[in-house]
DNA sequence: TAGATAATTAGGCAATCATCTAAATGCAAA
DNA sequence: TTTGCATTTAGATGATTGCCTAATTATCTA
């Protein structure tokens, strides 16, 4: 649960996860949209992956990355007790 | 949104909210369920405040901690979001 | 008003985090 | 098999975080 909480508290990483909603892309196109150097880029990835809030698939030279919701579910859930008396 | 994600991604803190879930507390019974002292408890309580996650209220020289669920609504609105294609 | 209790604020320190550049790896095409 | 593109890994650095002790503020009671 922390390890999914740290990878959601970075703005760039959920913007990512934004990204990635809409449709699967590569660590590149990710790159592309922000000011950040690619490396950095792909650290955001690395930590969403090891949440396993998105997974990567290599296609070629290529790494396409896409959304995992799994995760997104579970927290769902751990949120909604509060939310009940 | 950044805010009480960063609120939100530190274990104590969390801990804290299981706690408030079940009754209000004051600063010191808070305190005094960790091992920690009780200005690093204190600084926690002053992060969910800032995220709108607790409210307190003081009464004579105590002061009262409860849990504040407006903003985990929010926050499940935002998942749900991710959830659904 | 003095002393005790509850809680916060202030200041400092070590660990973690986000970022960068440089180097390495993986794959494709010439 | 060399060259080039896509991506990650390695290593360094400044900023942020979480913790501590000491000092301060607020309230209650004798």
């Amino acid at each position: 649960m922390n390890i999914l909480f740290k990878a959601l508290s970075d703005p760039t990483r959920r913007q990512i996860l934004e990204m990635l909603k809409k449709k699967d892309l590569t660590a590149g196109e990710i790159a592309n949209a922000f000011e950040f150097s690619k490396p950095s880029i792909s650290h955001h990835l690395d930590i969403l992956r090891q949440a396993n809030l998105v997974v990567s698939i290599r296609e070629g030279q290529y790494i396409y990355y896409s959304l995992n919701t799994t995760e997104m579910d579970e927290l769902i859930k751990w949120l909604y007790r509060f939310t009940r008396k």
